[in-house]
DNA sequence: GCATGATCATGC
DNA sequence: GCATGATCATGC
């Protein structure tokens, strides 16, 4: 015999009303049992939904297709932050359902998996402590969650790029960096967790749809603002809706209200019919091809040094139209860009550097967590400069890029090998630019005595991941 | 103060 | 000429 809830699950505004109540509280405060009962103790340690879907809401946790809320059309979701200076941001990505190779290629997005359970969420951030059970965090935002009409157009092709994939027997090669927000994070222990695929006979690396980080720091933003969009009900019920779309989404723009970034807008407004996020940008910047900094600088009005090595986005922000700092979609999507340049030649002298290789930290991650496999799996932007006859370089090309599924499993064998070199304590053997392993590692400091205290307690020489020159040059030609 | 993106310098 | 080591200007 179950005692009747305290919310109505069938009703948006009770549930909302009811989830409020866990902000600035943990769950334990809604439970009447000691820090030290066993079997709380024991719960402490599980999964912070599960419990909240489980003595909060009163239900029992499943895997349903079907949203938690379903007959309110809601996905509850709880999500971690970390505090970082002041604020909160996002500690990982949102993970959704599992990706049905099988199954999912059979729809189109709006009766897709994804769209069906996880349109409308809501979202219970709360404040990771790791000295803490998880009973005890803090619930710092309850909100209900619907994708703006930007956002969406975006999350759309991030599906479809993922789907295409799939029909194309490529589902073992999908990567995060493939798409911009809606992500396929890998999910399961190690990388023996593979499913089968439809079009293909090599077994596909499990993954889940999910919301990039960067993206839900954006959601985290709008919402501790308290400025977050919150879309018509009309207006998003079409999208829901399993009949084609009534009319074109790209001609919506006008109808977005306050809230949104300006440059948001005016980006959406730009795109032409069908065209994808990445194809616009590449449009605007081939406007500019053959203009050499200098060009580009007098044309925008920009007065940048030349020796300022943030010149180059400072000059794609304006390419984009974006005037202020950062192109939103680049922050959202966790795009890297990069700027290198070819020789008159067409030579490329530089490699590229990345982080500083943390001693202390790489000995105790794994390759799909790390740091090396966070950043080679992002979605790349290139912008490449070749220098003319007088050796100024001017705009040959932009390109967005992914590693492929062939060379990060290079990528990894060389981060075994650094990995284990550190292990050993031996700074002096790592995988060489001539090793021609795609990257190496190579010092990266302000000088020689510039040293990065080791676990055992040494110092060493502060050193980073390279991606090779020749390998960059074969990724632009 | 220091990591980052990027480029310079040297020695084989 | 190229691989490797070293360092610079800037922003956070």
């Amino acid at each position: 015999m179950q005692s009747p809830l305290p919310y109505d699950k069938g009703d948006k505004n009770s549930i909302l009303t009811y989830a409020k109540l866990l902000e600035n509280r943990s769950l334990r405060t809604f439970l009447s049992c000691s820090k030290d009962d066993a079997m709380v103790v024991k719960l402490g340690k599980g999964s912070l939904g599960n419990m909240v879907e489980e003595f909060y809401f009163g239900y029992r946790p499943n895997s349903d297709a079907q949203a938690v809320f379903a007959d309110a059309g809601i996905e509850l979701k709880t999500s971690p932050l970390k505090r970082v200076g002041k604020e909160f941001v996002s500690k990982e990505r949102l993970v959704f359902n599992i990706i049905n190779y099988m199954e999912e290629h059979k729809t189109m997005f709006r009766t897709s998996s994804f769209w069906k359970k996880n349109a409308e969420l809501l979202l219970l951030f709360y404040i990771h402590d790791k000295e803490q059970q998880s009973l005890d965090y803090e619930f710092k935002y309850v909100s209900l969650w619907r994708f703006p009409e930007t956002d969406l157009k975006i999350i759309i092709d991030d599906w479809n790029t993922i789907v295409r994939k799939i029909k194309e027997g490529r589902a073992h090669e999908i990567s995060e960096g493939d798409t911009l927000y809606l992500g396929a994070c890998t999910k399961g222990a190690t990388k023996a967790s593979v499913r089968q695929q439809p079009f293909s006979d090599i077994p596909a690396m499990q993954r889940a749809f999910s919301l990039k980080s960067k993206y839900l720091n954006y959601i985290i933003k709008q919402i501790a603002s308290g400025m977050h969009h919150v879309i018509d009900e009309g207006e998003y019920a079409y999208l829901l809706s399993e009949s084609p779309l009534p009319r074109d989404l790209y001609e919506s723009a006008n109808n977005l209200e306050l809230g949104h970034a300006v440059a948001a807008v005016e980006s959406l407004r730009a795109y032409k019919n069908g065209q994808t996020f990445e194809e616009l940008v590449c449009e605007r910047f081939g406007n500019y091809i053959g203009w050499s900094e200098s060009d580009l600088m007098k044309h925008f009005d920009l007065k940048v040094n030349l020796e300022a090595k943030n010149r180059y986005n400072v000059i794609c922000n304006r390419i984009m139209g974006v005037e202020g700092k950062y192109i939103e979609e680049f922050v959202k999507g966790d795009i890297e860009m990069k700027t290198i340049i070819l020789e008159y030649n067409g030579s490329l002298r530089e490699s590229m550097s990345f982080q500083q290789i943390k001693y202390k930290e790489i000995i105790y991650e794994e390759w799909l967590s790390s740091y090396c496999y966070e950043t080679l799996t992002k979605r790349f932007f290139i912008v490449v400069f070749q220098r003319d006859e007088q050796r100024v370089p001017r705009l040959l090309k932009v390109l967005f890029w992914t590693m492929p599924h062939e060379d990060l499993a290079v990528a990894e064998r060389f981060w075994e090998n650094t990995k284990a070199n550190i292990l050993n304590g031996d700074f002096n053997n790592f995988v060489k630019l001539s090793d021609n392993m795609i990257c190496h590692v190579r010092p990266k400091a302000r000088n020689a005595q510039d040293l990065m205290e080791t676990a055992s307690g040494t110092f060493e020489k502060k050193k980073a991941y390279w991606l090779n020159n020749a390998y960059i040059k074969s990724i632009i030609s």
